[in-house]
DNA sequence: TCCCTCATTAACTGATCGGTACATATTTAT
DNA sequence: ATAAATATGTACCGATCAGTTAATGAGGGA
């Protein structure tokens, strides 16, 4: 399998997964949507779970890219940008296709202690951190540690609330509670 | 069936349903943890998903319940209750059992539009946001609705980091924001 | 005692689960 | 050109999925 053939069954069972469900899911499907067999998928992943991985490694590159990506368009300053992401957020609120966090949902179906998929969902979420830490250092800050940390609950708050109400609001509501705690 | 029969029933499901999510969790391991045949739970839920209805509707009286009467154990005004909402999910979030809010799971696991169990999962957020803004406004605040409307975020956004880095940090970090919000 | 009713059950349905054995292309090396 | 190696698809594995059928059980009224 070539490694674009292998590249687009990552990300056409990321889709999958993402709208379906994890669980809900079968291989069956994996195989019928991609168009690759069984055999072959079971060839490059040794289990359902290793695919999971390869699709969460894809989602946590594509959606942090993303992010960071609309974070700089829309803010020129460190403060800025962190303030940004809720608007960013807000649009991906928006996109039609928008069904929460992937990561959310692989953690609780997967949430074993010490189940490999839940690590991997927290590792994306320490990722975030670091970088709003990074840019809350540059803000200046009095506790860049702690207001990152911050600034997750209420990313995570907003997109839990966003994906369940099928509305935005969370999005405004998250990033005025930010303003406050970033003036 | 009697009343207390079916109550154990759906009191086991639940723990079931916890513990290991809802499609992962089959019907024939509800028999068997439960003691009651397959024939007799479909008897009075017609489907899995009733079932899981069921489950919410108990869960939702079990955790409204607990939060708001420790709310006021831990509190005696409504400004301070809304804080200790905070104390008393940190105290959840160290128990051993802790496994994340059902309702962000099961939302998450059923997130297609109009699904019944998606709906009834926001109905329970909902009566949340009523319970906060009842507070927020005998506290005096100029915007009950968007403040407890924030509260939830916090509260969600906290239970989301807790389930997912097994700590309960992310407690005393909302409720730092809690504290600038309603001040 | 007999019969009726209703709750309960074991055993089963076809479909699907994750995963595999094996036979058949297709590619690569010589 | 040919043989070895690799990639792929079909057809299947036992287990489990949600849900049902047909038989058994106990209890109550006459």
């Amino acid at each position: 399998m070539s490694q674009s053939k292998r590249a687009e069954l990552i990300r056409k069972a990321l889709m999958l997964f993402y709208r379906n469900g994890f669980h809900a899911t079968g291989m069956d499907l994996v195989a019928r949507e991609t168009g690759v067999s069984k055999t072959s998928i079971y060839k490059h992943f040794r289990t359902k779970e290793e695919l999971i991985l390869a699709v969460l490694r894809l989602r946590d590159e594509n959606f942090r890219n993303w992010l960071y990506r609309r974070m700089e368009e829309l803010a020129d300053t460190p403060k800025g940008q962190l303030l940004a992401m809720f608007d960013a957020l807000g649009e991906w609120f928006r996109e039609d296709n928008f069904k929460g966090c992937m990561f959310i949902k692989a953690s609780a179906e997967f949430q074993e202690h010490d189940h490999a998929i839940n690590a991997q969902a927290y590792a994306h979420k320490q990722l975030l951190v670091d970088h709003f830490e990074a840019l809350a250092r540059q803000a200046g800050l009095s506790d860049p540690h702690v207001s990152a940390r911050q600034l997750l609950i209420l990313k995570e708050g907003a997109i839990v609330i966003a994906a369940m109400s099928h509305t935005d609001t969370s999005a405004k509501e998250a990033k005025r509670i930010a303003e406050d705690l970033l003036a």
